[in-house]
DNA sequence: AAAAAAAATTGACTGCAGTCGAGATTTTTA
DNA sequence: TAAAAATCTCGACTGCAGTCAATTTTTTTT
């Protein structure tokens, strides 16, 4: 490696960690672009060739961290237990990581669900191996003939996907606080497995109570 | 009436309008609010007595127009038809609109899914008044025996609710095109009726394709 | 109707995000 | 190894969001 890439990558560290340090302790509004140079002991303007703006600090933080989460969970999961399980694992823990600090969190949520035009490629990128590692347990689950075949794997993913991101709305919003999140979580998941139409046209004892 | 509170209201509509043009003429960034200030005829100051932030304009804007929305909606649908089609009806409705400006729609979306702690309250008024446009229709669909009532009122809305924020993502990601959302939300509406497991325990003959 | 109180309006001011051209450092070329 | 080219670093500068104390307008009191 050259002396050139060998200090950018210093650099980069530099900046990242002092950006951290300082949005920990004094907030993400509160911390000036200008205080975190000085911290990193650069310019102003070469925090600004490392990164495009001040949201991207973060989003180059949240993002970098969550491929090891993901890599580690997908690895670390049990391949056998149920998809309901599976899942549940792996959205539980990428909940506790994303809401470890509030804010970090809210602008990461509010970029990778709604993301500005010209960060969308970026984020493709990141989701798309994501569900590059989801689809195997899924498959498995269909497989053991847990989960319908007749439906895609894409789709399939997508619920579960869409109700962590609904919970963590909820969490936002205060209407559950962090307590409620793995039951409500559970309850959701389970319901979208089982389905919401009321099961008329099978045998009555087979229904069974997932609502608490 | 009072003179004053006369006054205010013709102010706030000549704010909000000014606003609206110049925002959809230049696009938010490149609107100042000096310049709304200007156009609509009165200080900068002004501006900050009635809207707290820029972006609480176009929430003030988009929540106002929702609200007219959200009850001609409810009053228009038919009451008769199928949980599956009143829901489809109502979030198409909702996309469409939300959708017009793509740029305050996504504003939109990532303030009312996840909210600064400043504005959860009035996020979750709005919210709440949603649901329960909602509750009476899901109600009606468990009388017919349409849907289980062994669920939640709110865990049923929210299925919805989060397979819309799902698919208003996959807009703003490119993933799904404008012509696309529809096909694609009816699958998925329908995928969380059914539920995701296989129907292992039933007759297969009673299993239909879902998917495309 | 005049004085006092309350509320609304204003634009100069502050602080910061992001830009840019000049200068420093590293790499490539000869 | 010296000169030329490429890349990186810098902080002064621009433009705007949001604040605030002074001023104007409306309402209430006497």
């Amino acid at each position: 490696m050259s002396i050139r890439e060998e200090k950018k990558k210093k650099t980069k560290n530099a900046i990242l960690q002092a950006a951290i340090t300082l949005f920990t302790q004094n907030g993400y509004d509160q911390t000036s672009i200008e205080e975190i140079s000085k911290s990193a002991g650069v310019g102003k303007g070469t925090v600004y060739s490392y990164f495009q703006t001040k949201k991207d600090i973060i989003k180059g933080f949240c993002e970098y961290d969550l491929e090891q989460i993901h890599l580690e969970l997908v690895k670390n999961s049990n391949p056998d237990a149920s998809l309901l399980e599976q899942m549940l694992t792996i959205y539980m823990t990428e909940f506790k990581h994303v809401t470890r600090n509030r804010e970090f969190g809210r602008l990461f949520m509010r970029e990778s669900v709604f993301p500005d035009d010209a960060d969308v490629k970026d984020h493709c990128e990141l989701e798309d191996k994501y569900f590059q590692l989801l689809f195997p347990i899924v498959t498995r689950a269909q497989d053991r003939g847990e989960v319908r075949k007749d439906a895609e794997l894409l789709h399939i993913t997508a619920h579960f996907y869409s109700l962590y991101i609904l919970i963590m709305s909820a969490w936002y919003t205060g209407r559950l606080s962090t307590e409620e999140i793995e039951p409500a979580m559970e309850t959701l998941f389970r319901q979208a497995l089982e389905g919401l139409k009321a099961n008329t046209d099978i045998q009555p004892q087979h229904i069974e109570k997932i609502d608490e």
